[in-house]
DNA sequence: CTAGGGTTAG
């Protein structure tokens, strides 16, 4: 196998003595040739063998798969004498890789009519085959082959099941089989981590993570992941520095998903450290990675930087076209954001969003509404994200009107569902065009017809809309009897009404509530510095800036980490909480009077 | 020959 590693002139020069050698180098050299993605030579190297054994087959066979040479693939197959458990799971897994479940299901059924016994790897591969097929029901009957075979205290069997329930959604049924199994490894507990994930209960997951008996690379990679994805940034990058801190090697999943997390953040320095790391290891070159960085340098408003990123990367998806066009879309650069929009090869939604979404920020600035209304026309199917976009951006620009108007058209003319952003964007346009008793019948209505339970969020629009038309008592008496705890907003909305209609008894109360609040809300200080400055209190936003400082609201410092013999040594720009600092310093002490004595 | 984790839009 160490012929994988050899440099491919390397492999080119042994070639040339092909026939010279014996059957089993042979077979590593179609092997090589299929992981340098040299088909047609492997498959002539293989037609020139004097003979072949079980191994020749197999190997060309999922070598080919593996590239996606399904016909080809399935002519040897068919050709092959051999009839062995290995031959046909290589096979079998190879359809299911190639997203051709149903027919990887026709062939374990021959399989079993051959009387060829499966294995666990076997069972693994379908129970695949089945969660790719949505298939529950025929999930049910592997397992009762598994059950015959005797394989349902196997490790690697029971995981892919736990799987199978996971992504079907029978929830129960994971955590059973998962309680059942009387061994457990890291696979295992990664998977019903994520079945927490799944449940939306992320505390839980937490939980289970820290008590985990083992955790591996996967593990961690798997829990950043969520906790960017879910919203938690912060945590994700903190989880990501003790990582590090614990010596695991982040991948490329780990990797993609801390960028991720410190685009949200607008962490340039800390993600420009990473990125600095990123091309010392050569890992610039992977998409996932490449397009989480082009989203890091346009969130903080570098394109330039975004821009050579894209560029360096060889094999682009749609994603990171997508994430380039979004970038100049948000950084209000329309025209290289519908150039390079043409030039996508093969454009999903993602890709039409991401456009209108940059139109959606330029209505204040240079009125390219008409130009949104085209691209919103010319989409060939519309679905929930780009009526989303529309009636939500319309809303947050001014044109209230239109975007209530194009909700209505939403409601008639296609089968969405308002979900709970749409139906914020029509009670904040309400509430910007003084339909107060409309936007409150679409607050009521939220639940009883669309399904929807009001999210703080949705309450805050209700006490800005009353507040706004002066109806001011009523907005109190709303935040009061509130079932969820209101927003911080809810009550700078109201206190925007009270100095509005020049109700100072009631702005005293409000303003008293307030101040209680922003001592425990994050973000509560940001927000009352802004209160103070839209009246012009100047003094009182510098004292609130030093409160902030003093209590050490800022953001997070940089880190930085070097490996040296396979381990991971991190270091933090602030305080010194490497194990070794101590001799770290003392032995940078040395170097200095060692240069010193030279010098002098 | 196998099971768990990845990037973009609202």
């Amino acid at each position: 196998m160490y012929l994988h590693s050899r440099k491919s002139f390397e492999i080119d020069q042994m070639l040339k003595e092909f026939n010279g050698f014996n059957l089993v180098v042979q077979n590593c050299l179609i092997t090589a040739n299929l992981q340098w993605g040299k088909v047609i030579d492997a498959c002539r190297l293989f037609d020139e063998m004097p003979e072949r054994n079980e191994v020749s087959w197999t190997s060309l066979i999922s070598g080919l798969l593996k590239h996606g040479n399904v016909n080809e693939a399935m002519v040897y197959f068919e050709r092959n004498p051999f009839s062995n458990v290995f031959t046909w799971t290589a096979t079998i897994n190879g359809l299911v890789q190639n997203r051709l479940s149903f027919q990887a299901m026709r062939l374990c059924k021959k399989m079993l009519q051959s009387g060829v016994l499966p294995n666990d790897i076997t069972f693994t591969t379908i129970i695949r085959a089945c969660v790719e097929l949505s298939d529950l029901g025929l999930g049910k009957s592997v397992l009762g082959l598994i059950v015959k075979a005797g394989f349902e205290n196997n490790v690697c069997v029971s995981n892919s099941l736990v799987t199978l329930f996971l992504r079907l959604g029978e929830i129960d049924s994971a955590r059973k089989t998962f309680d059942r199994m009387e061994e457990k490894d890291v696979v295992s507990w990664t998977t019903i981590l994520d079945m927490y994930v799944e449940m939306g209960d992320l505390r839980e997951a937490r939980r289970m993570f820290d008590e985990m008996p083992e955790r591996n690379e996967v593990t961690w990679s798997a829990i950043i992941a969520r906790f960017s994805q879910s919203g938690n940034a912060e945590e994700a990058v903190k989880l990501f520095q003790q990582m590090v801190r614990h010596s695991f090697k982040p991948n490329v999943s780990c990797y993609s998903s801390v960028i991720s997390a410190l685009a949200t953040l607008e962490a340039l320095q800390a993600g420009m450290n990473i990125h600095a790391h990123i091309l010392k290891i050569g890992m610039e070159i992977n998409v996932f990675v490449g397009s989480s960085l082009i989203d890091l340098y346009c969130k903080c408003g570098n394109t330039k930087d975004g821009r050579l990123v894209f560029d360096e990367i060889p094999e682009k998806n749609v994603v990171c076209w997508n994430s380039m066009v979004s970038g100049y879309g948000f950084n209000a650069q329309l025209e290289k954001a519908t150039e390079l929009f043409n030039q996508i090869p093969h454009k999903n939604n993602i890709s039409w969003n991401s456009l209108i979404a940059g139109h959606l920020d330029m209505y204040a600035k240079s009125g390219s509404i008409e130009s949104s209304r085209k691209i919103f026309k010319r989409m060939p199917t519309k679905n929930e994200v780009v009526w989303t976009a529309m009636i939500q951006g319309l809303a947050e620009n001014g044109f209230a009107e239109e975007s209530l108007r194009l909700f209505e058209e939403m409601e008639k003319k296609s089968s969405i569902a308002p979900n709970e952003l749409i139906l914020l964007s029509v009670l904040f346009a309400c509430s910007h065009c003084g339909l107060v008793d409309k936007g409150l019948s679409y607050f009521n209505s939220m639940e009883k017809v669309y399904g929807i339970r009001p999210n703080e969020r949705h309450y805050t629009s209700v006490v800005d809309m009353l507040s706004r038309s002066g109806r001011l008592f009523e907005a109190e008496e709303f935040i009061k009897s509130m079932p969820l705890e209101p927003e911080a907003n809810a009550w700078a909305a109201l206190l925007s009404g009270c100095k509005t209609f020049g109700n100072e008894t009631l702005a005293g109360r409000v303003a008293e509530k307030l101040s209680g609040i922003v001592e425990t809300k994050p973000g509560g200080y940001v927000l009352l510095s802004n209160i103070y400055a839209s009246e012009g209190r100047w003094k009182d936003v510098m004292s609130t800036r030093n409160l902030m400082n003093q209590k050490g609201i800022k953001k997070s410092g940089g880190c930085s980490w070097i490996e040296l013999r396979n381990q991971v040594h991190l270091f933090y720009s602030q305080d010194e909480t490497h194990t070794q600092s101590n001799e770290i310093y003392w032995v940078l002490q040395l170097f200095n009077s060692e240069i010193q004595s030279h010098l002098t």
